[in-house]
RNA sequence: GCAGGGGUGGCCCAGCUUGGUCAAAGGCGCCAGGUUGAGGUCCUGGUCUCGUAGGAGUUCGUGAGUUCAAAUCUCACCCCCUGCACCA
């Protein structure tokens, strides 16, 4: 189909108002979407998956008779258009490729460098996007997250979770870039330019006190191991400086004080170079001890304090750097003390056991076991010190008098909190590696203390919202299982920041804004009032508290300005749509968005209301599972095509259907090319096939049968399959068993008829869901108008009949079996035989048969013996006596391999003579005879008549030159 | 670390919940034949190994186990991927 044929029938849905959700009580309803997109640039064509489903599911329940609603809107808010605006202000190669690649002409460019135009424009795109591609969404839904209606709307949710109790403030550590604001470091990198994997560490400061009332200041990620420090380590030649905060002195490194600065205050100071402070000695907060500072290269200035307390003991860095002091010094220092016991039980695994064997401390255990050949072998060193911190950490159990028998887990907790308690403890947050903001600038950790909160650890709150996960039905299923883990880990997130960002005025403070994943857990709700505003009965301004109070909540009579029938209509809307069906969106929103929407609909609205289904979509990734960025799509690499030129290579119908069948719906795809094109190579074989079905008058009647039955099992597998939103497998019925079958009708004989024609208009309406241009295409005048408005086809429609299937299986099993024993010479090249001969088993093997598969049922092995009594109480077998122990002894081994159930009868001998034409065609010999077993007509040279099973008639094919059978 | 997912025939990807009809669907690639009087949107067959008769052997990360029977169940191990808090 051309492009011309697909705006065709895009136009045509569009003039019927097919997207359009009718509210229409007398019929059911499907309330489903795909999590609104962010605006980051434009849609790729791993997008459109997510898409792809939900509009077939849509399609179908269209077409099962029930109103269905598929919203639409974009995520405006936070960074994203803030970033994309900028980049192209700067004319960005990559942005100014994707704006030609999607046929945006230059003069346009400059209207859109203000995020809030950005953003408006890139909705609007894809709202465009999702037309061209047949996706049915009701526009009149359409909202960004920054359109006044919508901001208004998200206040009332913010002000509502307030006054229920969930709204606090408290102090929180954000990362800042001090010159741009807030931002998020993250591994898609939208806010910046480097560093987005970086990990947060969280270090605690240990005061050690010089005599002169000065604090040397320590950082360290094991707190609990303060019992087993034996010294303080500094870098030769290293400069701290002194770090005033309060009335105290601190002594640390110039990286590690820029930090603290930052997340608690205070001043900067003199210089002092650690040389001064070497071989003095420190006191040891808790255990009270002296110990001496030294120098050692493992110090590195830039990380923490650049100051580091030694615990030789259990820090394998350290054990090395004492292994390379003077004996002197390591004498001085006496031997490390051991704080904690590795438990054993549960058994070690066998990388963990390595750790643990030898002499010597832990930590020279696990230099051992590394092979760290000293302090400069780096990364063995550093495996060393992974490996001993994890096991300690999970198996570890505290030694050290004032601890004993408490987990490391746990002390680690205890020391970090008695340090704070004695008042001069701190914490200090930095990256594990540098990040740098998309302007350039590095981003540091700053201390927010009046931070806004929701409190998703409330109790109360976490309660519900798991009573709310428990009835929610999920794609995979597995998710079910992993959300209420999610849900009790969620924490309290922050929901509000200050900065240049798109989105809402904090309600309670408007010097903030509202944060962009608080921002959209509950617009579910909002797309339904959405469609009063843009019918125009409706004005933002109406929308109050008292508004939203009455329609979602049901709470108040409402805000007054309104015709009490009106708000009256909004709430039965509302109540008529909700609870969703399903919310679809890609696994990243599995461990945020997921659980905060649910607990928004647990604490807002009543149990019944609360969404029935979360459908986890894959990704389209590039090769080996790489995810697909900008850089790919727009760079060009040739591998993945914007959405633009996909749609313009491939059409919509097999993009569609490569999305649906090309993995399981939950499972990354890897974008392939040729797949795509085996789909629309598809396409064109079906509508080829399912064109050429229009017929008149009757096939063989017999054969006609076949295929009508064939057709209501296909019909009850792809209702079965859509209903449970599983389209990989009506995509197989639909794209690859109706060929399939329709060919083998015509191979059979059959010709297009009445029979093809009726399987053809079904086949059609089958289409619809995930190939609708094609199914109008091919559905133009067979129809009383649009095929998207047909009634979808029904099982029942069509006449099952067994006996019509087991003939044609059956026939299929012969020619298996003949195809088998063709091969091998066929290979050699051969000739073809000149003629087959079919022998018919004799009707006792049927009844010897069963009572052998009723042995195997029970349990047991058929014997002779039991089955040769049996014969005794059937006078119709006793004539073979000879050959039933034979034939026992033969099938019983082979019945244990077979299906249980036995296989329906079939007339075989009047089947095979139908099939002799048919026979001769397909595998070109000469002729075809059949005869029953025991009649001891035809050639049978080798023996074979005997090897007729029920079912399974033996053969004897007849080579050129051999004796032929006589007719 | 915590949580989740995964390792299937040259490649992509089903199957595993409910063990047997699984040498394992579908697609791609490749081979042969057909159609078209010459070659990438068609049709048929083949594509682990062996085999002059419908058979046999060895396969689904590795090892062990349960079972008459395991790609499917159990256990251990190895490897890979994803998320982990102001990113939707």
């Amino acid at each position: 189909m051309d492009s011309r044929g697909v705006q065709r029938w895009q136009g045509e849905w569009a003039r019927a108002g097919l997207a359009t959700g009718q509210r229409d009580s007398r019929r059911g309803k499907f309330y489903a979407l795909v999590a609104y997109p962010g605006s980051s640039g434009f849609l790729h064509v791993g997008h459109l998956r997510a898409y792809a489903y939900a509009d077939a599911l849509h399609r179908y329940h269209r077409a099962l008779g029930e109103s269905v609603l598929f919203p639409f809107g974009l995520h405006a808010s936070g960074l994203p258009a803030v970033t994309w605006a900028r980049r192209l202000k700067a004319r960005d190669p990559s942005v100014v490729r994707s704006l030609e690649d999607a046929g945006v002409p230059p003069p346009v460019w400059p209207a859109l460098e203000t995020p809030e135009e950005a953003a408006r424009f890139l909705g609007e795109e894809y709202q465009r996007v999702l037309r061209t591609v047949g996706v049915l969404v009701d526009e009149s839904t359409y909202l960004t997250t920054i359109d006044d209606d919508y901001r208004r709307f998200v206040q009332w949710q913010l002000r509502t979770l307030h006054a229920a109790g969930e709204v606090v403030q408290g102090s929180y550590y954000s990362a800042v870039c001090p010159v741009c604001g807030p931002i998020a470091v993250d591994a898609s990198e939208t806010d910046l330019d480097s560093g987005g994997d970086a990990e947060v560490i969280r270090f605690t400061l240990v005061p050690f006190r010089l005599d002169d009332g000065r604090t040397l200041l320590a950082a360290t990620l094991r707190p609990e191991t303060i019992y087993g420090v034996t010294n303080v380590w500094v870098a030769p030649d290293e400069e701290l400086v002194i770090w005033h905060l309060g009335s105290e002195e601190f002594l640390i490194a110039r990286a590690g004080g820029d930090r603290l600065v930052d997340q608690h205050g205070g001043r900067l100071g003199r210089v002092v170079p650690a040389a001064e402070l070497v071989r003095r000695t420190v006191h040891v907060p808790i255990t009270g001890g002296t110990v001496p500072i030294l120098t050692s290269s493992l110090v590195d200035p830039a990380i923490g304090t650049g100051v580091v307390m030694s615990v030789p003991a259990h820090a394998p860095a350290d054990a090395a750097a004492v292994a390379e002091l003077s004996s002197a010094e390591r004498d001085a220092l006496g031997p490390p003390p051991i704080l904690l016991d590795i438990a054993h039980d549960p058994p070690l695994t066998v990388s963990e056991e390595a750790l643990t064997q030898g002499d010597g401390t832990p930590a020279e255990k696990a230099l051992r076991a590394t092979r760290a050949r000293g302090l400069s072998d780096r990364e063995a060193v550093e495996a060393a010190t992974e490996r001993l911190y994890r096991l300690e950490f999970v198996r570890g159990t505290m030694t050290v008098e004032s601890l004993r028998g408490i987990s490391v887990r746990e002390a680690r907790d205890r020391v970090a909190k008695s340090l704070a308690d004695a008042g001069s403890s701190l914490q200090l947050q930095e990256f594990s590696k540098p990040v740098i903001c998309r302007n350039g600038h590095a981003v540091v950790i700053r201390k927010v203390s009046d931070q806004w909160f929701l409190r998703y650890s409330d109790p109360e709150w976490k309660a519900r919202t798991l009573e709310a996960a428990r009835t929610l039905v999920t794609w995979p299923p597995e998710y079910a299982h992993e959300l209420p883990g999610i849900i009790e880990w969620f924490a309290d997130r922050p929901c509000a920041r200050k900065g240049p960002w798109l989105g809402t005025p904090f309600p309670l403070d408007p010097s903030w804004t509202l944060e962009p994943i608080a921002d959209s857990t509950f617009y579910m709700a909002f797309f339904i009032v959405r469609r009063f505003l843009a019918a125009g009965r409706l004005r933002p301004e109406q929308l109050t508290d008292a508004f939203f109070d009455h329609v979602f909540r049901g709470v108040g009579s409402g805000e007054p300005s309104i015709p009490a029938g009106l708000q009256a209509e909004v709430r039965e809307e509302f109540l008529y749509w909700y609870p969703l069906d399903i919310n679809m969106g890609g696994h990243e929103h599995k461990s945020v968005h997921f659980p905060v929407f649910v607990y928004t609909h647990a604490r807002l609205v009543a149990p019944e209301l609360r969404p029935r289904g979360i459908y986890v979509n894959g990704w389209i990734t590039g090769p080996s599972g790489t995810k697909i960025s900008k850089k790919d799509v727009s760079v060009g690499k040739g591998r993945i095509p914007s959405i633009y030129r996909a749609l313009e290579r491939w059409g919509p119908d097999a993009l569609r259907l490569y999305y649906v069948s090309a993995a399981s719906p939950s499972a990354d795809v890897e974008w392939n090319p040729e797949t795509v094109d085996a789909a629309l190579a598809r396409l064109l074989e079906v509508e080829r096939l399912v064109r050429e079905t229009r017929g008149q008058g009757r096939g063989p009647p017999e054969l006609d049968a076949w295929l009508l039955s064939r057709m209501h099992q296909i019909i009850t597998r792809v209702r079965d399959g859509l209903g449970r939103a599983d389209l990989r497998p009506v995509a197989e019925e639909v794209y690859v068993t109706v060929p399939a079958v329709i060919r083998r009708y015509y191979a059979r004989g059959g010709v297009a008829g009445e029979a093809t024609d009726k399987v053809g208009r079904a086949w059609t309406l089958l289409l619809g869901p995930i190939t609708p241009h094609l199914a109008e295409e091919v559905g133009d005048g067979r129809f009383d108008g649009l095929v998207a408005t047909q009634p979808f086809p029904s099982p029942s429609d069509f006449p099952s009949s067994e006996p019509a299937e087991a003939r044609e299986e059956y026939l299929q099993r012969v020619e298996d079996d003949l195809r088998a024993v063709l091969r091998p010479s066929s290979e050699r090249g051969d000739p073809t035989p000149g003629a087959a001969i079919f022998f018919i088993a004799s009707p006792w093997k049927a009844v010897v048969e069963r009572w052998m598969r009723e042995a195997v049922a029970r349990g047991e092995t058929p014997s002779v013996r039991a089955i040769m009594e049996r014969v005794q109480t059937h006078p119709e077998l006793t004539g073979y006596r000879t050959e039933i122990p034979k034939y026992v002894q033969r099938v019983a081994p082979l019945l244990r391999s077979e299906p249980a159930i036995e296989p329906p009868s079939v007339e075989e001998d009047g089947t095979l003579r139908a099939a002799e034409a048919y026979l001769v065609r397909r595998f070109g010999f000469g002729s075809v005879g059949v005869y029953p077993e025991d009649e001891g007509a035809g050639a049978d040279p080798l023996g074979r008549r005997d090897r007729s099973r029920p079912g399974k008639p033996a053969f004897y094919l007849v080579r050129p030159g051999a004796p032929k059978g006589t007719d």
